[in-house]
Parts: C-alpha cells; structure tokens; sequence
DNA sequence: CATGGCGATTACATCGATGTAAATATGTCG
DNA sequence: CGACATATTTACATCGATGTAATCGCCATG
C-alpha cells in the first residue's frame, strides 16, 4: 500500500515492448527509421507504464534541456509579469519550455543568473538586468547563451532587445510640451552616474527640452529607490511638499505614475487640470486607474519573440553570428491623464 | 579565441587537486571525514578552474534537485507575484530554489505541473490550482509530493494551505452589512456547479445575509471570466446598466474592484458615497488606487511559510506524516472605499 | 614490535538516456 | 538465386556526481 510503484525508465520500457532501450529512445526521439510496428509497440509500453523521459539523463548525455530561463528584476512590477506571459507564449511555440526566475535587482542574483548558477538545467537565458554593471557582463560565461533585455549592454558581449528609450522618452516629453507643459519633472529620472535605462530616458527627456528651449532643471529630477507605487508616491509627495510646483510628471514606470496619482489626489491635485501624469510600460493597471495613465507601450510581443529567437538562434549556433540588438517598436498611448 | 574551454568536471577538479574525484565530491558535500589539508587543497582547484556542480549529474545519482516549482495560474494576477516572492524568500532561507511556473489556469497545464511534467527537475511542487476537479487530484502520481494552495482538495490526497475563505467572506460581507449596505453584488461570486475558492466565498457571504436577515439575491451574483481588472469593470458595468442597483459591490480579489471602480467612475457612481467596494488580497496597488480599496488581507508570508515547510517536509518523509491542512490568518483591511 | 581501531581516501559501480558503430533484417536488381 | 544497398535494430560506452565497500595510513595499546 505505502510502497510506490518506482518510476519505469527506458529499460523497462524496453523489455515490455521487448525492444532495446535505444530503440525505445528512438521512438521518443522521432527518429526516421523506426518501423510502423515497433513504433506502435513502443508508444503501448510507454503508455502502459506511465513512461517519461528523465529530463536529468537526457541531459547529462545531451547537454541540452530544452529548456530556457527569464530571469526579471522582479514579478510584482507587471511590466515584467505581462512580459514573462509573453515570452513563455512565444517559448511555447517554438516547443520550449521557461524557467522563471525573479533577481529582486540584486547584482549577485543577477550575476548568478549570468553564470547559470540557478539556471543549469536551462539552455539559456534572458536576462533583464538593473543592477549589473559592464563589468560583470565582461565576465561572463561565454558557455551560456545570453540575451539582455532593457537596458543596451556597454561592453556589448551579449544580444540584446529593447526600446529605443531615448526616442520613447522624448516622444514622451514632446507630448507634454505640445498641451503647453514646461516644468516637467522626471519620476525616476537618472542622477550623475548612473548607466541604466532611466539615464537613456532622462537624455530623451532633455533632448525634447532642448529642442523646445526650454531650460533643464535638475530639480525636477526625481531619483527613487524602486519603481513602485509607494516610490511613486513618495516623490509626488515630495514635489509638492518641496513647493517645486511641476505642471507634468514623466513617471518612468507606470507604477511610479499610478503611485503619483494617488498622492496627488491627496494634495488636492487634480490630474489632468494641475497637472499631466505620464508612465512607461502600458501596464493593464494603467487602462483602469482614475484618471486613465497616458504612457509609452513597449511593444512586448515584439520583444518577447525577438528574445526568444535570438536566444534559440544562439543556442544553436554558439559561436555563429555576430552579436545583434534588436530594437522594438513602441507608442504612446494618450489618455486621460494627459487630458486624452 | 573562439573554441570555448570545456566545463571542468569533478575529475578535472580532482587530477588539479591530485586526488580522487571521490574526495572532491566528498568536500563539495561537507562530508566530515576530510583533513583540512585536502580540503583546502580541493578548494584551491576549484576556485583555480571555476568549478560548479553539474545539477543534472547529481540528480541522476541523488534523485534530488534541491529546487522546488511554485506553480501558479497567473503571474499578471498581482496576488500570485506577490506571493511568489514570499515563496521564493521562505525558499532561500531553507537553502532550496523556486522554479516559477505559470498555468494560465489551464487544467492541462495544472496537470502538468501536477505530474512533474514541466517540473521534473524540481524535487516538489506548490500547486495553486483554478482548473482542476477532484478526479485529477486523485489521479496524481505520489511520487511527486505536492502542496496545494488556495481550495482545499476535495479527494484530500495532498497537504493543502489556505485561509478561512468562508469566514473570510463572511466577515467581509458582515462589514458591509454593518454600514447598512443591503443589496450587495458578488463579483465573480460563484454560480451552480462551481467548486473553487469562489464558491466557499459564496457561501460566507450567504451565511453572513442570512444571519442578518437580508434576502439572498441571485441575480446579485455575477460570474466573471478571470480575475482581471477588465473582467471587474464589465461585471459593474453590466450591474449600473442592469439597472440592479447594488449599493455594495463584495468582488473576490483585488483586481476585479479596483476595475470596478473605474467602471463605477466612469458611470458617475459615488464610493463609497453611492456603493461600497471590498476585495479580495490586498495587493499593492488597492493601497493607491482612489478611493484605496477595503479588502480582505490573507496572510501571504504565513502562506509562503507554510507551503513550502509542508513541502519540504513531504520531501524528506514521503510516505511520512499524515495529511495535512494547514488554515492561515487573514484580516479585513478597511479603507476608503468602505468609508476608511 | 605486532595488532587493533579509526579516520581519510580511493576504486568501482550506478543513476537514465542516447551517440556511435556494428549487426541484422529487408528489399532490389541483374 | 545471389550480391549489394538500404532500412531497422542493437551492444556498448558515455555524460558527471556520488553511494558502497574496500583500502590505506596512522596512532594507541598490550
């Protein structure tokens, strides 16, 4: 009663259907020449028995899993989660299966998930760094097929797919200038030093001011700590409280937007009246918030497929092609935030 | 340059070492018996050649993978993410590792996780299933221990985590009763034939209207599709067009409240001035939506916690201790969206 | 100094699947 | 009908790590 039955491997199979193991393994592989008649008998025993393949053998003898990991910063910022269905839809469809991994943008997990250390049994990975610098991917295991996502990498050893940013974020400053906005803050925004995306949009954002003539403030340069609600909230807050009296927010991330809004609505600050609220990310929460969020919508389809093709592509061909970036296409969706 | 050095082995590690690879092994597992002077020696080789255990290699020996798959049915349902996180925390601090996974409630997918299918690496699986019935629980294959999350299993063939739903409802409901809200709709409440979570929200939401002596309406129960914002705002906006005239809407998780007040905003509709609003998770984003939601707050860390000890100790002793059910705490959250 | 005991180390087999190369079956053609 | 090509199937070795059991070396004891 207590005792289970223990898993059948190939070799039980084979002598049920009174084959050899490596034909058994023949008929799970789809190999040409197998007759019609072992073929069936084969699929009999592996149904009767329950038979699945040991995905740690096929390993060992192959090297490969078939399987591919997504590792993100984190999966309560819905950016990520949404992008994650995507790329296990698209991962799916090419008969492979991911592994999800969430570094909580901490430098050694994203490290580790550069070397494979969590990731062994994946044949690759996509990786969203925040914390990583280019030095740390000058160090990488060249073994593991690598694709980056957001942010372009310096050194450039490694694919990579995203946005143009610096074109989404000044598209997005445009749009605030053309309602007649002039002290826009940047939520989120890129201080001295730092390399990530939100140093690409603050240059996006500053090359709309320019062009507009409109005289940068660093003021308004908000840097904040994470890219949540309560971030979003806090540096709200802080504009308000500080007296610095911005007519726009340019939230990096649709969170930050979200958390602004709610603040506002507590300062008595009426959105789109006092003020333009825009995000990044056209996350689903944004469709639904008081006011609707007018943000830039990566398209993450696009993204989604073209990480996972070049990921494949590299797998299979370690040392082939010269390394490619592929930028996806993005818009900006008005709403009612930016009085759409 | 661009033939890669080969991955070291546990022999390669060995012959640098001047020892067996036996002895190697040894180290890397902390056995007792080896003299600091071979352990350090061992431990010199590896750093030298950058060795790292080969997962795949020890499974096919150990049977274990030290890893363990979270699998869940939507990663863009907030609540799932953040959980995810608790799990993944709890997991680290036990030394073990989270394989996320993501069902999209659908039962084949739920099945597969089920049978370790997608998970073979993995030594156990946390299972928070939609899809599944209670035939496909008991056809589960026991050599996978399994936690499930969310409704207790019927069959009770698994160790299972989740909070008191019906009470929970109950309590929700009884506060809105208390604020002298009568006709209250359940959105996404469960109709004939539903077995899930949402029906034992149901029925403590009945038990509450017949203790205080409100008619229970069914027309006041509308099934949703999912548990998306856009799913809540069509349920309230079928309700206001309906002419239903709830004034309290008990919706059975965040996201389906926080899109139904939208909807409720959008067709003029007062809250908590006109209707009352409570949800279900406490997500992030219901701490900042306008008017921040009442919910039902389970304790996800408590949750976390729980699976993955149930977990783990299943692992260890598989034919072990008994079934067990373990019931975590939750609290009702009052905000704004009830007058808070 | 021989012997026993114990800690440290090693040889070997094994986990499950599959690549290689060889063996066997089947079929074709003169 | 025989020779040869082609289609199927098989024996064996191997991927990397580790459990088992045996061996080695050292020290204490009689």
């Amino acid at each position: 009663m207590n005792s289970v039955a223990a898993r059948p491997r190939i070799k039980d199979v084979a002598e049920y259907a009174g084959v050899s193991p490596k034909t058994v393994s023949n008929v799970i592989n789809n190999f040409e020449h197998v007759s019609e008649r072992t073929r069936a008998a084969v699929q009999e025993a592996i149904d009767a028995l329950g038979y699945r393949v040991n995905i740690a053998g096929r390993q060992l003898r192959q090297g490969r899993t078939g399987m591919i990991t997504l590792a993100v910063p984190e999966l309560d910022v819905a950016y990520f989660a949404e992008l994650a269905k995507h790329v296990m839809d698209e991962a799916a469809a090419r008969g492979r299966t991911v592994l999800l991994h969430s570094t909580e943008a901490v430098r050694e997990r994203e490290l580790a998930a550069l070397h494979g250390f969590d990731a062994q049994f994946s044949d690759g990975v996509i990786l969203s760094p925040l914390a990583l610098n280019p030095r740390d991917l000058a160090t990488r295991d060249r073994r593991l097929p690598v694709v980056l996502l957001g942010e372009r990498p310096a050194g450039g050893s490694t694919d990579h797919v995203g946005i143009d940013n610096v074109r989404a974020a000044r598209e997005a400053t445009e749009h605030l200038l053309s309602r007649g906005r002039r002290r826009i803050a940047v939520v989120g925004g890129a201080v001295r030093g730092r390399q990530g995306t939100d140093r690409l949009r603050t240059d996006g954002y500053r090359e709309a001011l320019g062009a507009a003539g409109v005289p940068f403030d660093a003021d308004l340069v908000i840097p904040v700590g994470a890219y949540h609600w309560r971030d979003g909230a806090r540096a709200a807050t802080w504009l308000v409280e500080r007296g610095l009296c911005p007519d726009a927010l340019l939230c990096l991330n649709d969170h930050l937007a979200l958390g602004a809004l709610r603040a506002l609505h507590e300062h008595g600050r009426s959105v789109p009246g006092d003020l333009d609220v825009v995000g990044f990310d056209d996350i689903e929460a944004s469709r639904f918030s008081v006011p609707s969020l007018t943000t830039v919508a990566p398209d993450k389809r696009e993204i989604a497929r073209a990480a996972v093709s070049l990921l494949l592509e590299r797998i299979d061909a370690p040392d082939g092609a010269a390394l490619r970036d592929h930028v996806a296409g993005h818009r900006i969706i008005v709403r009612e935030s930016t009085g759409g």
